[in-house]
DNA sequence: GATGAATGAGCATTCATTCAT
DNA sequence: AATGAATGAATGCTCATTCAT
């Protein structure tokens, strides 16, 4: 990934994630990102193809994510682990996470195996810790945690965060 | 609303929640409504009066749904209703709320005073009911349910709903 | 030519001068007039059937303008009336004219053989008078006429239109 | 100005003089101008920023013309060189010429200015001269100028220039 | 005669994509 | 690698015209 690309990939995440994808240009992407329209193409051949290249490069880093949460072997630090999750979006990471929930709601995402992922994760823990119906808790909490996210992304300067997660880890005893 | 213009609403909801608003052309609206492309601008003068439209059209149902609601007195019975909410969207209704939530990541949409509203008067239901910090629970009360609502309108055939609902009813002790 | 024809024509003719026949839709026309669209076309076939109705319409009166001249016997009293034409327009006869104008510009309009007439009358007087050259006479006062007439009709509040006048009849010994 | 900004301009000054702008779809001009009808959008914006520059672009010439004249000091000259004016168009001016005219009846130009230049110029002349009423004959040299123009530019090969110019040089004794 | 809903061809404009340099 | 001129298909929208009532 050349220093050219990267700017590219920052300038046309930020105008999605603002604007949608459809709704931006690349000749916009191409003025913000500081280089010729031509050259988004011989990057990334397409403007389908750039989008893609955002979503694997955000991607990583999700994935790093959870390589963490999958090494933890207490069911009550996987679970808070899976908590902080929302709450530990950096602004930094808004403009991506605001595309791939955006995107969720036109054209499946990636963002699927994710999902099932935290899904058999929590649904795990939850049993470990005696839960009754644990995957129903984890569905629970997947709803819980996306909402949150859906909330925190879509807020501006939202200060609810730590009395929300408070709460929650209140809720599951892992206070 | 004539017949004709009930056509296209129905057309452009369907479309306009399937590939998104900006990716629906107006000369499909009108091939899947069955009438001519011109008629979509007589009728709603843009493409975005056709939306407002259609959003006003449903925002109706939504204003019905918040009447009865606000016509209880039981602080109890307010809750079961607001939980009620997002799973006794019929299905004839996907349309329009896939519509109103894929529009919330990119334009304000009038849903917001509706968010508001809810947030009072969960509120004040919990406060009535002793809850210690009756705003929080209100915040995750709202969070639960924009997540259940976006679950099951993501999800093809979601069958937890009703366990998900009793899981609520009962944390909340309204069962 | 009924009372509704009548609204019609004088409607398009106002718009037709204003902003340009192009550039006037039969909507606007319609809503001027206080007719629907349709009546438009029921009575005149189609938008430039309107035109030249409104254009055999005006003609008329062109028309009778020439009779009078044509009685006269007397070479002065012909050239005095030519004359006096451009400083005779009615401000109530400005949209004709000026729409007559813009057309000269555009498609050839009818007023060519009240052209050829005209230079036919004067040429006739001038050579009566013992002009020299009587034909170029006639043409340099057409021309004049023509500037006169466009100068009136595109300055709002023309007014140096007597002096003009007086001026052209003493030049050529009509006082 | 490359050369097919300049293709375009020239395609576009023919057949707006020709049809009139309104009457002239972009298609059109391209398919004169041979190239693509986004190229014409990428160079001038609109279609009327392409009329801006037609007007600018022979504005240019305009100014020109000018400039000559002021330059004169003998009010003679100055005279001469005013009724020169419309004699001197070349006939590959004469689509410029018609569309400022065509113009001039729906859209204000920018030809007013040089209307009043030619009015005082002249007027100076005539007064220079001992002239009775210098604003009055001034006036009604750009009369018949203008008179001469619109004649030269709406009659096919129009044989009379020479004569009629000399017509006008022996009225105000400049021959 | 009169209306106005409906049509569809045509228009200005946008934009992803290509390509010569 | 990088540019930016050029393309042309697609889009939202307008408008003269038709037609059922």
């Amino acid at each position: 990934m050349t220093e050219r690309q990267l700017q590219i990939i920052h300038a046309a995440l930020q105008l999605f994630a603002e604007d949608g994808v459809d709704a931006t240009p690349t000749s916009k992407i191409a003025k913000t990102a500081g280089v010729s329209e031509g050259l988004i193409f011989r990057h990334f051949g397409s403007k389908d193809g750039l989008l893609k290249a955002i979503l694997e490069y955000g991607g990583e880093r999700v994935a790093a994510f959870y390589a963490k949460i999958a090494n933890e072997s207490q069911p009550k630090d996987i679970l808070r682990q899976i908590i902080e999750l929302p709450f530990s979006i950096d602004e930094s990471e808004y403009d991506f996470w605001r595309l791939i929930y955006t995107l969720k709601w036109q054209r499946r995402t990636h963002l699927e195996n994710i999902t099932e992922q935290m899904l058999s994760l929590s649904s795990k823990a939850f049993n470990d810790l005696g839960y009754e119906a644990p995957e129903l808790e984890a569905e629970l909490l997947l709803i819980v945690l996306d909402g949150v996210a859906t909330r925190a992304l879509l807020t501006e300067s939202y200060d609810m965060k730590t009395q929300v997660k408070n709460r929650l880890l209140k809720q599951y005893k892992l206070d």
